[in-house]
DNA sequence: TACCATTGGTGTCGAATTTACACTAAGCTG
DNA sequence: CAGCTTAGTGTAAATTCGACACCAATGGTA
């Protein structure tokens, strides 16, 4: 059954791979990336981006990995989210999968520099195809996890480009929430948190006002606020 | 090298493990379990309770199985924390530890019900010994992880008997938070929780007025509030 | 060039929540 | 029965939160 090089242990040891729960947010909706299977189990699915862990690799890297070779995109935030090891999960052998989710704003994902162009595509998080495996629960715990994480750090801000105005930062917050927002008490809530400066120029975006243009202080900060 | 029955794969695979940090409140002081390495690495250091996962256990499942050998302890509180995986953690081999941290009320715990008796032993928080591999890391993670908690779930809880006084439940909350609470705003914050009722019963603990004897609606559960 | 449509930007006031704070009650001991 | 110790209780001030409405600036159109 085992073919070529072989690798040996005294005892069984199962597979370990990442798989990401990469979101974004395009039309004004958050989307989330999936991969179409080749190959069985599951073959024709879609699926999280994800793989098996090189044996000298860091879980992170791995993460990291999988997502710049599947869909390019560089620069995400990531956070290890939970780790998912059913005995039967995979049918094929024993997998145990250290799951992430990741964010990254609409401007930076390059839409097709994958290797396996047409297989890898987004879809709103609430128009979501069959999945493989158990990812349909992996999303949903990404998704809590998210939202949960509004209200007390700044991940969202991830989801922005590097200059964006209260405007765009309040739909973001409004698309994740799933309400809308009170634009006076958001602003003054946002303002608050200190993390955000103005750059000085305006945004001229359609047939009324320009807004205000404003950027992270830290860009790749991500903390715990309140 | 390798001995004995052999398993094979085509690719390299990890070791995996579960580590678990079990906190208790003894002595008006969080305290945690450890346990004496017998073997190399790191032999005669002390460790967090864990070992290799049987390849057909749930994680969760080889978390307690571990705690249950090591120490005898029945009934805890038990959390996924995190996955640590940095290549060279462990100087056999790779090894990926699913951690968890775990709670018991300081008199479920059987002191040593456990093999390896003289090898187990709790320890204050804030006065560890060295520590084997990476597990002085992941005791500060369940550390921080669990006084966060305390502010928007029902944690804290899992710490006590099944029957406790309002003071004894403030105490904990002390211990964790490591601050004096107002007695009166503690009390109305956890009254308004709803999640505890009265035995009726009266509890006499010294030369002074006996306090009112609380019990948990749901020992169980643990949830997120507000 | 005036008007209209559209989004940007700003402050106040009442409600609700949070915090600070002090005395009486009940039991035990000497 | 006096004194020590912990249990148990309410209120008022401060702060935070939430609701709410109008003017400003631009682009397009009449």
């Amino acid at each position: 059954m085992n073919s070529s090089p072989a690798f040996c242990y005294r005892y069984p040891h199962p597979a370990v791979s990442t798989d990401v729960v990469l979101f974004t947010i395009r039309e004004q909706r958050l989307q989330l990336l999936l991969v179409r299977r080749a190959n069985p189990p599951y073959a024709g699915m879609w699926a999280l981006p994800g793989g098996f862990l090189d044996i000298d690799e860091d879980l992170d890297a791995c993460a990291l990995r999988e997502l710049a070779e599947e869909t390019g995109v560089q620069g995400v935030y990531l956070e290890q989210l939970y780790t998912f090891g059913a005995p039967a999960r995979d049918p094929r052998e024993r997998v145990i999968s250290v799951t992430y989710y990741a964010l990254v704003a609409s401007d930076r994902l390059e839409p097709r520099a994958a290797s396996d162009a047409a297989a890898v595509a987004w879809f709103p998080f609430d128009a979501l195809p069959r999945l493989a495996f158990d990812h349909a629960e992996i999303i949903a715990l990404a998704q809590r996890r998210l939202v949960a994480k509004l209200d007390y750090s700044t991940v969202a801000f991830q989801l922005l480009p590097d200059t964006f105005t209260l405007s765009e930062l309040q739909r973001v917050y409004e698309i994740l929430r799933q309400e809308p927002l009170d634009k006076r008490n958001f602003r003054k809530y946002i303002l608050a948190l200190d993390r955000i400066e103005e750059t000085g120029a305006l945004r001229r975006n359609g047939k009324h006002r320009p807004a205000r243009e404003y950027r992270l202080k830290d860009r790749t900060r991500v903390d715990i606020i309140k």
